[in-house]
DNA sequence: CAAAAACAGGATAGTTTTATCCTGTTTAAA
DNA sequence: TTTAAACAGGATAAAACTATCCTGTTTTTG
């Protein structure tokens, strides 16, 4: 469904915003070994992440990554998604055709339309703050 | 969504499909040209379809690929998607977490649970022979 | 039987994605 | 001011996916 980079920058959002709940930073090192990720790939990913405002990253000793508040509320799922994948999964054929739309649908259009729709709802309506609350009050987990 | 492969594979099954609903092989060369697929690629793809018997090759001249009125009724999508592509879609955690399950789910498990049995009762709900029908009285498109 | 049409499949190449390494810069604290 | 912790980012490598090429085999037809 989504790339591995997309997957790997869910799980460090998500991680760095439990962290940021408790007022903590979070370095690259501890996101990866705590998300089942590797290190130096989840570096760059973050990089994307930073530049892309969905987390802050501060240099130095003491520093780390870390989300407001605010943007944990602000932020969707589905732009993280866009960020890194681009929007491809929401927008493309099911079987790849450039010249398919509405007028001239390929033969699964309409179906893939419904499901592919009902992602986007699902991705648009999820925020990075209800997914941390979820993670620290215990009922869902990270560790691959 | 799917991998290129997958694409080709749906997009040659559906065009053969729709040869096969007029009594006609069609070759490789054909299968590429009329749904804009890379020729070797596609017969790569053509081999593994064949060995997964959800199309039937016959070589020599007057040759080419066919299927069957009865196996068009029976192919669903899902079988040509879980033959290239596997069924890490239909049952794989969206995060790419090993040990996410509804015992200990992770962040999206439930959200994305929804998603991905839509998709999965949409594509096994989806037959070979009804999409072809649909390309034959020219209500959907091929071609890229 | 010879020739041509067509698939089968091994070998190889190109591209993208995933992953690592190393050097540089920033910053807090001793 | 030196040191160490931590991110930034370029270079490189490994793996997977996509794509091509070539030779062999099968089969029909002349």
């Amino acid at each position: 469904m989504f790339s591995k980079a997309c997957e790997y920058a869910i799980r460090a959002t998500l991680l760095i915003a439990t962290h940021s709940l408790e007022g903590n930073r979070v370095s690259v090192k501890d996101i990866a070994e705590d998300t089942g990720s590797p290190v130096a790939f989840t570096g760059k990913i973050l990089q994307q992440l930073t530049k892309g405002g969905v987390v802050r990253s501060v240099q130095g000793v003491h520093g780390g990554f870390e989300i407001g508040r605010r943007e944990m509320e602000a932020t969707r799922l589905s732009e993280i998604v866009s960020l890194i994948d681009g929007d491809h999964i929401f927008t493309g054929c099911g079987l790849g055709l450039r010249a398919c739309n509405a007028l001239k649908p390929c033969p699964v259009h309409g179906r893939f339309a419904a499901v592919r729709d009902e992602l986007k709802a699902m991705l648009e309506g999820t925020t990075v703050l209800e997914l941390a609350l979820g993670l620290k009050d215990g009922s869902t987990f990270l560790k691959r």
